[in-house]
DNA sequence: GCTTGACACATCGTCTGACTAGGCATAACT
DNA sequence: AGTTATGCCTAGTCAGACGATGTGTCAAGC
């Protein structure tokens, strides 16, 4: 399957989704997979580089958990995640409806 | 400038505007800075190769039109473009409602 | 006891596609 | 003559999503 167009928009939701609380790799695409009704259902070789990139870049924190004898990277916002998540959304916000605009012909301004 | 996230959603915003009126490269940046209020401001670079890209797979069809001895390559929807106008609006209706509930916290549903 | 499948993480390599940085040419204004 | 706006083009770079593959644990079924 696939769709390949989360493009560039994958770390907005991430973030959003660990605002609420701290989760691991597996977890987070299950979530992502139930919030989206199914319509984004990640590979394993998309959500792993990008946490590793977002904690890299000082937004995610990540300590290990065993549960079971299975291991868990449980990744957490840091501070500074915290901020990235609010501008990841307003960036979004702003993104989609200038695509809105774009693709709704705006009727007003001459013809 | 320039802020890297079109994302896949060229296409779709491309057959929008040649959806009302054939037009060519140059006009088309204009246009969907137009729409955009602003918002995408796109490169020569970007808006040239996505044209041909568009041309080659059959959803355009182009032809040289010359005004005041400059040259224009006048683009418009083939039969098969309006068509995929109509997929990728859809399709980016999908895509943008998904994210806005990955973004948006769903409080029902369990949990 | 062996296999299968869900859970859980990781990395490498590929491909797509936006963008940078150049280049070319004409017309109008200064 | 230089600059600005119009107009097109291509080669190269880079980020990022994805497929494939490998590791390991645990529970259930044969």
């Amino acid at each position: 399957m696939a769709q390949s167009e989360l493009q560039g928009h994958l770390d907005a939701m991430l973030l959003a989704v660990l605002q609420v609380s701290p989760l691991h790799g597996y977890g987070l695409v299950e979530e992502l997979r139930r919030r989206s009704n199914g319509e984004f259902d990640l590979a394993e070789g998309t959500i792993y580089p990008a946490l590793h990139r977002l904690e890299t870049s000082g937004l995610l924190s990540s300590r290990w958990e065993v549960v079971d004898g299975r291991r868990r990277r449980v990744y957490a916002l840091s501070t500074k995640g915290r901020e990235a998540a609010g501008e990841r959304l307003a960036s979004w916000r702003r993104f989609s409806a200038a695509i809105d605009a774009v693709l709704t012909p705006t009727p007003e301004t001459g013809r």
